[in-house]
DNA sequence: AACTATTTATAAGA
DNA sequence: TTCTTATAAATAGTT
């Protein structure tokens, strides 16, 4: 996958090993959220570095689907047998503690804002559509008028959006140096 | 990654769906499997289908890979006095372990506002440049001056709210001894 | 399940 | 470490 096939070993290289693992735990989070987003699918990873460090992804959340794991294995390997040629035999019985409410709240206000910002994206590519379609000069009082129009609504939403922001979330709170009010065109 | 790109959003066909699930699970589990063999980690991966089935891949096994995860998290939530070894990562505080946890998924959504709020500002930016060099014999200058106004001002809105969504991720950063990377304005 | 046209991931290199 | 880029690998739509 890459400039060179390379042999399916441990890296011997420790610098390079640790770049591999890297790219590749990256590669592999990637790919577990898209399965996650595009089959609805619950999914938790957990996975150590060689130098021994915890790294982990989860959808919802890694306590969740650990969690049903658990009640729904109620031991056997129905299916959930993945046979790997070079190593890797599946076992049951996660346990995980319980969740951590301050992350998981950080993690809804992720995907508000995620959400939030698709729409103010979306808007801002229609309002801009009927603008870039058309050269500056031929863009006539009413048009401009319309195109303003569109900016005001997206500038109104934004700004209560970050209201919304500011009173709901105290983590924003622990961060000093937030957006100041800059600007530049 | 076939022969066409196609939306990340859920597969509407349930078959398509499950035909979807059953492939990238493979996919994943392969990776997995590479990940560990390249770079000798540990790791473990718990999925459902869309139907509800749980899959799961593990090296050497899952139960190792989540006792040792559990083992390490054990003291997140108490007042433990023993103190974090790791280099690079954060320092021992309540709860930072499972700070840990979710930083990669936390960073990508991060990641991805980030890139869609570069994207509104250049667009704006663009805006406002072709806006400064094309005379518009059409408009007043009043009118000129309000366009201005309402560009610079959804401008500044828009990087203000990608910054806000930084802010609050600043915890989970700053948990991995990060600055945030904030947007160049 | 196989088959490919394409899209993605990524090994090296910068 | 971050970014390129040439190439290997994964996979969406088909058969």
């Amino acid at each position: 996958m890459g400039r060179r096939k390379i042999k399916m070993e441990m890296v011997q290289d420790m610098n390079t090993r640790q770049v591999t693992f890297s790219k590749r735990r990256t590669g592999l989070f990637k790919k577990a959220s898209e399965l996650a987003t595009l089959c609805n699918a619950e999914i938790g990873i957990v996975v150590f570095s060689p130098g021994g460090k915890p790294y982990s992804y989860g959808k919802p959340n890694l306590d969740a689907v650990t969690e049903r794991f658990k009640k729904e294995d109620h031991d056997s390997d129905s299916e959930s047998e993945e046979e790997e040629k070079e190593e890797g035999r599946c076992k049951s019985r996660p346990k995980m503690k319980k969740v951590n409410e301050r992350l998981d709240c950080l993690n809804r206000e992720i995907e508000a804002e995620k959400k939030r910002g698709e729409k103010s994206q979306a808007k801002l590519e229609s309002a801009g559509e009927k603008r870039f379609k058309k050269p500056i000069e031929k863009l006539t009082i009413d048009e401009l008028k319309e195109y303003m129009e569109k900016l005001e609504g997206i500038h109104c939403r934004i700004i209560g959006q970050v209201n919304e922001m500011q009173a709901s979330s105290c983590l924003v709170l622990i961060s000093e140096n937030k957006a100041p009010n800059r600007m530049k065109i």
